[in-house]
DNA sequence: ATATTTTTTTAGACTAAACTAAAAATTACA
DNA sequence: TGTAATTTTTAGTTTAGTCTAAAAAAATAT
């Protein structure tokens, strides 16, 4: 069994490795707010149980096991946001925390009625895919508004990271997660959009078009 | 903060409290199987943090304060079996181990919300009643079904500690908990109960009577 | 190519929570 | 009441996971 640390460091390694094409010890160390050598030693352990491939001073990567593993746990988080969305009424911003914690909870008999009771859903409150318990994630072909021309379409999956504020913007526009969104106009002098949503036109700063992501259809 | 371990502690100490007038090292560690050495170091530190009384071989108790905590998390630990139960449909014998592990989420507002969706329960699947929010709980007016006589009654709330199988008979006997019974005779022979459950005569053993925990009205 | 800066690792320390073995206190009983 | 058995505590060890400070390696700049 791996410890609740061991879980999070392999999420981290594959949080960083989606984002970043190397993932460097100091990155872990910001990343979960810790020390860097906190960090070489971990790295240590779970390179002796085949998670990571660790070479000193080279650079991490997760193994095939590894990946697994921190799929499951990124599998766990999501359901867990979904519970506490869809059934217990919290918001968008509130549950990532908590789900932190419950993520570590050690039972696949929970997480397979967990998912059924939440008519097995695809993605989480943020709009990120939940990986199955086979640990297969979709791949999405996510975009910014702030890429789309005029005229062009997508829909809406979710925000950039460290940007709640802005879910609950949307939310107070009554825009959800799955609406689809057409690009009218762009203001050319100051990259205003506006766009329209469910018969509805918005406009949209350029820095709420630069955190918006979208799924499109290229 | 206090750490999952000491949580562990002091709803044990609550337990043995309830359970037996005095509370040894040894009876603790028998409980959590652990040694007594570490209980000793265990509630040395307990009583720093003033949640427990505790004088070296003099034995132990709960400090209101302790108290107060331990019952917080056999709220949780109720809860969350409600939850396993009744939502995710997990039988009554399997949910315990999973919420020794969801007891200890931290999250107020988690509980609140959660304790709603439920539907504000007053009892777990176990029978056991759940306490409230400001750590007050329901002292129940138990008897085991042996100490009735023929022609009394009771309401069936729950079976003792350690005997998870009596609860799958029942089941298979279509016999719930809440459900009334009425004991109808009594051999003489070998203490068979007959009893009365939902219009039904049902066989009890003198084992099952020993182990049957009822609500009465005396 | 060398020196400086940055990154990473090592060495050593600390805390929490467990353990074993031995000592001390309490309890039981002859 | 004194000895033996039992219970509890102490002393010292272990492991996991963190830290600080210093050393070593790698990257960058002159
Ligand atoms: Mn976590
Ligand atoms: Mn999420
Ligand atoms: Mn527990
Ligand atoms: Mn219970």
């Amino acid at each position: 069994m791996n410890s609740q640390s061991e879980e999070d460091y392999l999420k981290a390694l594959y949080h960083l490795e989606m984002e970043f094409d190397s993932v460097s010890t100091n990155s872990i160390a910001d990343y979960l707010d810790m020390k860097p050598s906190s960090v070489t030693d971990m790295l240590k352990k779970l390179a002796e149980k085949k998670f990571i491939n660790y070479q000193k001073y080279k650079g991490t990567s997760l193994t095939k096991k590894g990946k697994l593993i921190a799929l499951s746990i990124i599998r766990k988080h999501r359901l867990w946001e979904t519970f506490l969305v869809d059934k217990l009424g919290f918001g968008w911003d509130q549950v990532h925390i908590i789900a932190e914690q419950l993520e570590h909870i050690k039972s696949e008999e929970l997480i397979k009625n967990l998912d059924n009771f939440l008519g097995n859903p695809k993605y989480d409150p943020h709009g990120d895919p939940i990986p199955n318990k086979d640990g297969e994630i979709e791949k999405m072909n996510q975009k910014l508004l702030v890429e789309l021309k005029a005229s062009q379409k997508g829909i809406i999956t979710g925000v950039k990271k460290g940007t709640a504020s802005l879910l609950n913007y949307l939310d107070k526009e009554k825009v959800k997660l799955g609406d689809s969104i057409k690009v009218i106009e762009i203001l050319e002098f100051d990259g205003t959009y506006i766009v329209e949503i469910n018969k509805r036109k918005l406009t949209f700063s350029e820095k709420i078009c630069q955190n918006l992501l979208l799924e499109t259809n290229d």
